[in-house]
DNA sequence: CTGTTAGCGCATTCAT
DNA sequence: ATGAATGCGCTAACAG
């Protein structure tokens, strides 16, 4: 009971000479408040500097007007920039929104951040956690329990759940099928963690478009990095000492690309002559690499947007087949082409 | 009144055959429970799988768990990391983080977020957002009228309220000494957007070390960017022809220090031969950069499980006079050496 | 249009 | 060690 003795709607409407239920009406925007009485509340309201108190709002009305969301990694550029469209999207609806990193996924730490959620009365959760073939069923298993709205991405869909999703098979198609069309003719791929699912559709477009040419024994062409740039500069070693002949590389994320440019430049290799790179993600560095870095632009902050559109419609009950099944739940990435890979630009 | 039937108290009370009160001493770790009854209400909880409801329990007791961080910018390397620390720090103090970005500083949106988190019955406040030039005085009037703990990340100091915040002009003077120790003699600067305290600082730690090593006219050696690595270009091009004898630069942070050595090897420079280049972040390429970037590493997720740890003591009132006059509310960044600034490694 | 009554789920008195 | 009564601040349902 350590009340500050805040303003409460009681205080309101005693100065303001009129019941509580008619403060409740005027801040809740009801129609059934008669003009005048509407602009003295209102005058009083701002006179005594009163906030109504969200949390017995909620209790009373049994809805509360939070989200929750569970995240991860946002030392990474694609990561946060997802949170930060959760976060616009979120308040444009009125919604608050309630924040829980993750970096482990075991079932303990999962159902202990969930129930918090659960326990707080959150409307929603959103589960901005990038998928992990290793962890997969606890979250099904774990989000399948709950009882309210969960709109996940970044992940394989679910039966019965809502997941928005960059297409990263189409992203590594683009990249794949832009660099044959350049001309290379032997297109190798440094994959991200394949314990990811993104790594994972990544190297499957790439695998389809290498088949489609015709070529045979193409494990030889693919490098498992980790995202860093570091691997990036390792795995244009094992590629290139694995084929000398090795004239074009598709790389998981634009971090590795980099390393693959000062690999390439360690030995001798011009690029875009010798060497054709697309990368992935657009970091706001890639235009500035030299050269300039080939990649696929991740709409991140839209598919944050995306993610609290289809939780409120879910909430709502609005258009329910929309929204699970609608093609825009996997967006396509955009293929920015540069100089890395233009070698007859 | 969108109940959804969910298991209360009262239902745990009757399937336990106790009163409420006893679960709700079980749920609180109260000692005044029989070992028996405790044991009993535990099995029955984990049984039904109840959780209690949070917003009553704030209600009742009339404090939540709740911490209002309000950020911006997490696109970049060091807000996110921050917001991480201070995601990290919270959960183990049993806080939950409510989130809002804010990307506009006039009146109208500060005070709208302030409002909003006072009226979600916040314990205490986090402004996470670098200090401006234009806001500072709106900001400090607008969490000045708070009754709440706050506490504000990386700015300048406010009269009787915590900031914590990285020594940014002791980067700077580390930054710039090191450079001439290593026998560097016209060392430029290119900066942050000078309406950034940050900025202003690390100019501000740049500018005494070159008074004195008494060098005098030293504007023309400063160039302000915007940290992107295009900028960082830019001002590579703009000190050198107005320095022809520049040898070496710091520069306010890591992305504009990959422009200038993009720019100083298009002119044909050698680093650190011909240029010594230092940079501010560290961030994770920093370190594979060619050749790596000597720069200043900020403790960022610290900082920001620091701004936690210095607002739960707030919350409770322990050691304010430490809270609010620590030197430990600055936090040393840390100059880490690479090659770009080792000419006679 | 407005006020009255009741109750959201829990914790906090007090009793016992 | 346990239970009964009371109220947190607000909204919902009803009455007028």
């Amino acid at each position: 009971m350590v009340n500050k003795s805040r303003i409460t709607i009681k205080d309101v409407a005693k100065t303001a000479g009129v019941s509580t239920q008619t403060i409740s009406r005027v801040l809740n925007n009801r129609p059934d408040v008669s003009p005048q009485a509407r602009e003295r509340v209102e005058e009083v309201i701002r006179e005594m500097g009163y906030a109504p108190n969200i949390i017995a709002r909620s209790l009373s009305s049994g809805r509360s007007n939070i989200v929750g969301v569970v995240g991860f990694g946002l030392e990474y550029y694609g990561p946060a920039k997802v949170l930060t469209g959760i976060e616009k999207k979120a308040t444009e609806y009125g919604f608050s929104v309630l924040l829980a990193l993750l970096d482990q996924f075991d079932q303990e730490h999962i159902e202990r951040v969930l129930t918090q959620f659960v326990a707080q009365q959150v409307l929603g959760i959103i589960w901005a956690i990038p998928g992990f073939t290793d962890s997969m069923e606890i979250i099904e298993r774990a989000v399948d329990k709950l009882e309210i709205p969960v709109v996940l991405i970044n992940r394989n869909p679910i039966e019965k759940k809502i997941v928005v999703a960059v297409d990263n098979h189409s992203g590594g198609r683009q990249a794949t099928e832009h660099l044959f069309q350049q001309g290379y003719q032997n297109v190798g791929t440094i994959t991200g963690p394949l314990t990811w699912w993104e790594a994972q559709e990544r190297l499957a477009g790439w695998r389809e478009v290498v088949k489609d040419q015709g070529k045979s024994n193409i494990d030889r062409l693919i490098f498992e990095g980790d995202w860093t740039v570091e691997s990036g500069d390792c795995g244009f070693e094992a590629l290139f000492s694995a084929n000398p002949d090795l004239d074009a590389i598709f790389v998981g994320n634009d971090q590795m690309s980099l390393g693959v440019i000062q690999a390439a430049n360690r030995n001798g290799l011009r690029i875009p002559e010798d060497l054709g790179i697309v990368g992935f993600d657009n970091i706001s560095e890639a235009k500035f690499f030299f050269p300039a870095l080939t990649t696929l632009h991740q709409p991140a902050r839209r598919l944050g947007g995306l993610a609290v559109t289809r939780l409120n419609e879910c909430i709502h009950k609005i258009d329910l087949e929309v929204c699970y099944q609608s093609e825009e739940n996997r967006i396509s990435p955009e293929l920015i082409v540069r100089q890395s890979s233009t070698r007859f630009g």
